[in-house]
DNA sequence: GAAATATGTCATGCA
DNA sequence: AATGCATGACATATT
């Protein structure tokens, strides 16, 4: 413990000696080899970072030029497309969700997030322990400002030159596979995860190819992200684009929803949107008279707007419409429970891109072939266009008493338009009403018919046990005779002699003894006499 | 064209 | 009293 003394002892010394031999022109680092030796490898520290400064320096200015005003690192328009999300921004937008695997990963999570100046506060502290591994931030910050003009291969030389010593001993490759394995789980894949590469170098590639690939970006901010193979007709979203806009969408947030219907690129944005809309819709009341003169109801809208706007009117698929009518119909057997309000606001976007597509297509007379039930919807549905009611026949029939109150007080209608309002919210009620009764008393007529079904079986089974004990009675009475005989034939008198079967008969009492009596005896009394009963 | 079926509507009673 | 719901009866359209 006394080496620091020592030390200071040698240096003293040497500090003498230098001072000594300074008069004589020597210079003291040929004496000062333990300082010395200090100041090389702070030097060399130094050149270090300053490498490594350089080397991230030149990979900014690659994708960015410096703002000589503010000093701020400018997205250069000639590498980043303007309407494309960075990469750190789309994966942190879209995994900073609650149940996002990436979040549950704490290696990417602190690879994605470690960029603490460009996050707010709050996603920083929540983050903040994962912060102090300051070799995966570079490597984030590497893969994140390489990964669009990059090849894979240099990403992982720089990361793997740059990293310290004892970090460069943890593979590279396991670290690569444990990033690309996490960002293949954040996405919401459609395709199973077998038919996506199996090697996780390709898997990063693809990817980063995804998301630097302007044409694969999309050009809204919402930062939706597409499979690497997302089939035509459905779309990914992310579960942070519904729970930012409104938290009770989450309830039934669809992170897959079909939108066949949806034929163009840019619809699929507007899908999101929509369910918010319609969300706010109900939320409000909505009563904003444009859009509801030339809104529908969910009806009408699952009629019309595949029958009308289509232009054929194909039996099997009216009759899939129909049948998914009458799954969403709210009135029909089904409360109003979050999944009807799931598929209701499904349908409501699918309804609203449809009538986007073919305004039109309520002022078209009803075809002839259609089912009643949509011709009296289209009826309400003109009359409620043509008196300019507020509210969609939807909304008339399914808004709470207070809502459809506030709403018919607050618009100012006159009497015509109030009786015709009312009318078809109490028609439409007492519709839902009658099919939820008949309904109803089919499902009692099944139940009948069914107790019926197994009172019958159960009439079966009991004759069939009837006939079986009475076969097994006659056949028990056979043994019976059969016994009896062979008893008699075998008893004889005192002479050695049988007895007539025709003047005797054996007699069985209850104490389990059998008498042989006399047939004259025995049809008198059933209390055999001592002389002439025999017991045998 | 008649019968069966499906659906909407009205009237009524009940909670 | 107003409202919603259930249900029988009737009307209408479709099969």
């Amino acid at each position: 413990m006394d080496e620091p003394s020592a030390q200071f002892q040698d240096e003293d010394l040497i500090d003498i000696l230098w001072r000594q031999d300074v008069d004589l022109g020597v210079e003291r680092d040929i004496f000062d080899g333990c300082l010395r030796q200090r100041e090389e490898e702070t030097t060399r520290a130094r050149e270090t970072e300053l490498k490594r400064e350089r080397e991230l320096e030149r990979i900014m200015q690659r994708l960015q030029k410096l703002d000589k005003e503010t000093g701020e690192f400018l997205p250069s328009p000639s590498s980043v497309n303007s309407q494309a999300v960075p990469l750190s921004e789309a994966l942190h937008s879209t995994v900073f969700t609650h149940r996002s695997p990436v979040t549950q990963n704490p290696l990417l999570s602190a690879l994605l997030f470690s960029q603490k100046s460009q996050k707010p506060p709050s996603q920083e502290q929540a983050f903040s322990e994962l912060l102090s591994l300051p070799d995966l931030q570079y490597y984030l910050d590497v893969l994140e400002s390489e990964a669009s003009s990059l090849p894979l291969e240099d990403i992982t030389e720089i990361c793997h030159q740059n990293l310290p010593e004892p970090q460069r001993e943890n593979s590279a490759d396991a670290l690569l596979c444990d990033i690309t394995q996490t960002i293949s789980d954040s996405f919401e894949v459609v395709q199973p995860l077998s038919s996506l590469p199996s090697d996780p170098v390709e898997i990063l590639e693809t990817c980063i190819q995804t998301f630097s690939d302007p044409g694969n970006s999309t050009p809204s901010p919402s930062n939706t992200i597409y499979s690497c193979s997302t089939p035509e007709n459905q779309v990914i979203l992310p579960k942070h684009q519904i729970n930012s806009s409104d938290s009770t969408l989450s309830e039934f947030c669809p992170y897959t929803i079909n939108t066949s219907s949806l034929s163009k690129p840019e619809q699929l944005n507007s899908a999101p949107q929509t369910l918010i809309q319609y969300k706010e819709r109900h939320v409000q009341l909505g009563f904003d008279d444009s859009a509801s003169v030339g809104s529908v109801d969910l009806e009408t809208s699952l009629y019309a707007a595949d029958t009308f706007s289509n232009g054929q009117s194909d039996k099997d698929e009216l009759e899939s419409i129909q049948s998914e009518y009458t799954d969403l119909l709210p009135l029909s057997l089904h409360s109003e429970t979050e999944e009807a309000t799931l598929c209701e606001t499904i349908t409501y976007a699918h309804h609203q891109t449809q009538n986007e597509s073919t305004p039109e297509y309520s002022q078209r007379e009803p075809q002839a072939n259609l089912p009643t039930t949509v011709r009296r919807v289209h009826r309400d549905e003109q009359q409620a266009q043509a008196m300019n009611l507020p509210l969609s026949v939807h909304d008339i029939i399914n808004l709470p008493v207070e809502a459809f109150n506030e709403a018919i007080s607050s618009c100012k209608l006159n009497h015509t338009q109030q009786s015709l309002i009312r009318d078809i919210r109490r028609r439409g009620k007492n519709k839902m009403a009658a099919q939820s009764c008949r309904k109803r008393k089919m499902d009692g007529l099944n139940d009948l018919e069914e107790e019926i079904e197994d009172l019958k079986r159960e009439k079966e089974q009991i004759k069939e046990e009837n006939e079986r004990n009475t076969r097994e009675l006659h056949e028990t009475k056979v043994k019976l005779r059969k016994l009896y005989n062979e008893v008699f034939r075998q008893l004889r008198d005192e002479h050695g002699n049988s007895y007539n079967p025709k003047e005797y008969k054996l007699q069985h009492s209850t104490d389990g003894t059998v008498y042989l009596l006399p047939h004259s005896t025995a049809d008198k009394t059933n209390t055999p006499t001592e002389d002439l009963a025999v017991a045998v």
